[in-house]
DNA sequence: GCCGCTCTGTGCGCCAGCGCACATACGGTC
DNA sequence: GACCGTATGTGCGCTGGCGCACAGAGCGGC
């Protein structure tokens, strides 16, 4: 795909880049539709591709064993799918899962390490990416250890909405109890509840936010301390003239 | 403190080091003595130093309210402490305590962005550290959320274990417990029975493990799947000659 | 050798979420 | 417009871990 044609990059990451670093990157760039279910990397196995999804979701999951499984992370627009490479590690630890189906960007691993290497603004971001990430895992870990499910119910749609930038998705109860390691059954009673309390509205594989401040309240101080940590790490990303790699913030 | 002094240096990250930027890094670095108890990093703070254990033990935190946390990391003097330092960010999003007292290198955190960046063979075992690290995070995720707590306790015996290099430390319930996220009686309840079974031995503050073998089959696999991601990213550590950032595994 | 502090042990009622089984409802297909 | 697969809803007994309260037991200090 010649760097000539323009394609849609609704990906912040790339969006983010100083132009010369964006032209240099683009022709190693491949435009993807991924399909709600698909599997992008199981653990242990070998990462064949970074992704920067533009309008898709993509979950990763911690694996216990086939069925015990729990999502630590969820990386939309915002982000790219494949940070170990970024540390120069080939293999996923998690398994990771397209949950809401859209178009990405993707470049193949090698290449993907040389570019990286070569580009100090792509660099910078991914780190402070993947420490976003990161933070994300650490406090999934606590939330699931300790909060009500209603409350981590509220927590994921939020997160799920920031990343899709809509304030309705598809998603069944069953995907969404895959995420909270919990049975179908408490996800449709956690829902219900929210649903009573018209903070959002679902039906068959839909899920409306109705009112977004409210789930907020509904949800777990986990929410804003994940987002407060993504936001200040985040910002200031595009523009800058010299990126350090190890900057200390 | 002079280069030409030696410092013994049971760190791994550090001892792995080609001669000359073991040297070139040595001025920098402060021998401390940690306490048990003592707070390195709180969550939200500003970092001021990246810590190298040499015999002490270290445990991350992730936090909701203060009393209400979980480990999610486990640092001995096979790592570092203050790993967003390698990613460029100045702020813990944990808290790190010191769970067994003993010795380390510390470095002040803007010297150690220097230093991280003129030193390849540093960055690299660095970064796979790091990836080690949210290994750990993503899986003590999922355990605590799906496994019995006597594995779980088996586990972090095991993992202590290994990163004291020793068979016996000292580690009391209350502390165990805070580590695991349950109730003190909780613990004591699943060492009495660990105990029974002949796996290990306590009183008062001091545990030992007597059946190493016995006590993996008591405990969950996530031990062993943690442990496959450290060894595999942290062998071949010494001796490397080039030193690419994100050469891909 | 006594005191006091910290650490460990036991009992009891409670509850969120589990596993299982089955009932209903929606929506696309032919 | 009948059918079927998938999605959602309800009931019930079970259990691991919780919160609370208190009982012993080792160890250091004086």
């Amino acid at each position: 795909m010649p760097a000539a044609i323009p394609i849609p990059v609704a990906n912040s990451l790339l969006a983010a880049l100083p132009r010369a670093e964006y032209e240099r990157l683009i022709s190693g760039l491949e435009q993807v539709k991924l399909a709600f279910g698909e599997v992008l990397y199981q653990p242990g196995e070998q990462i064949r591709h970074a992704y920067f999804p533009n309008d898709c979701l993509v979950s990763l999951f911690a694996v216990v064993e086939d069925r015990t499984v729990l999502e630590v992370g969820l990386v939309g627009s915002d982000g790219m799918v494949g940070v170990p490479l970024a540390l120069g590690i080939g293999v996923s630890p998690v398994r990771a899962l397209v949950q809401g189906s859209g178009a990405a960007l993707r470049m193949e691993s090698t290449r993907f390490g040389h570019e990286f290497n070569r580009n100090p603004s792509l660099r910078r971001d991914l780190f402070r990416y993947t420490h976003s990430l990161m933070a994300q895992a650490a406090q999934t870990a606590v939330c699931s250890r300790f909060h009500l499910l209603e409350a981590r119910l509220a927590r994921l749609l939020l997160m799920t909405r920031d990343r899709m930038r809509s304030d309705d998705f598809r998603l069944t109860h069953e995907f969404l109890a895959q995420m909270l390691g919990v049975r179908r059954v408490g996800v449709t009673r956690a829902a219900g509840t929210l649903q009573h309390r018209n903070l959002i509205s679902y039906s068959r594989g839909g899920i409306r936010i109705l009112d977004r401040k409210g789930l907020e309240a509904a949800s777990c101080r986990c929410y804003q301390i994940v987002k407060n940590v993504h936001d200040r790490t985040q910002d200031g990303q595009s523009n800058r003239k010299t990126s350090p790699v190890a900057a200390v913030a």
